[in-house]
DNA sequence: TCGGTAGTTCAAGACTATCGAACTATTGAA
DNA sequence: TTCAATAGTTCGATAGTCTTGAACTACCGA
């Protein structure tokens, strides 16, 4: 079936589903490889080494929908980029705090 | 048999169980009441009206859990009172970042 | 056209949330 | 001291969500 992928429009975002979405370890960690990266990365490139790819597939799904990444099918890949600037014009400080906070949480 | 309250040491609060204890609208909500009040409030104040007291006392656990607030019993009620200092220094901007895109996006 | 790669969909079992009902602890009044 | 009221807690059941294997689709290169 292949459905296209839907992304929300910038004043759809939700805080709390940002939050949720972030909340989740592996999602987290998704989100993180995201950012290191300068450019757009496919699903098993930004998902941990050993994520079964009906779960990977899932975790993407809940950060398209959340607004947080924006996904592109390029082939038979998905190339997938944070959508940094609008959510940082949506709600200021919020996934940068957060990105910063685990980076320090991990090195310690 | 009412057990004592648990709150976990500033270094083992994590990331994701902050995030995850404010994904949630109600204790969002419940947060945000205790950030405007200047100091602790009880359960029923601070939980929004109508929510079922099973399920006040469960996000407050979850809360208290996560690191974000402090409860104490003062005689026949609770007393909850946010974590501020404590978890703005752990996770500088986080927090408060959260509480104001929270406030911003409520009114519009 | 065939095989491989990248990801999606579906269904099932495991896990988690919500809420009513029964309970505990404390206080204040009779 | 006893009793009722108040403020929360605990338990159990139902409903909803997450994770994952299996089967599938889509695209590319040989």
């Amino acid at each position: 079936m292949q459905r296209p992928f839907v992304h929300p429009a910038i004043e759809d975002i939700t805080l709390e589903s940002v939050l949720y979405a972030l909340a989740d370890p592996t999602r987290l960690e998704i989100v993180k490889k995201l950012a290191a990266g300068a450019c757009g990365m496919n699903c098993s490139a930004a998902a941990p080494a050993d994520l079964p790819k009906s779960t990977q597939s899932h975790h993407f799904q809940v950060l398209r929908e959340a607004g947080i990444i924006r996904s592109e099918r390029r082939g038979t890949e998905v190339v997938n980029a944070l959508r940094c600037a609008e959510i940082e014009k949506r709600f200021p400080g919020v996934v940068s705090a957060i990105l910063k906070a685990s980076e320090k949480a991990k090195k310690r």
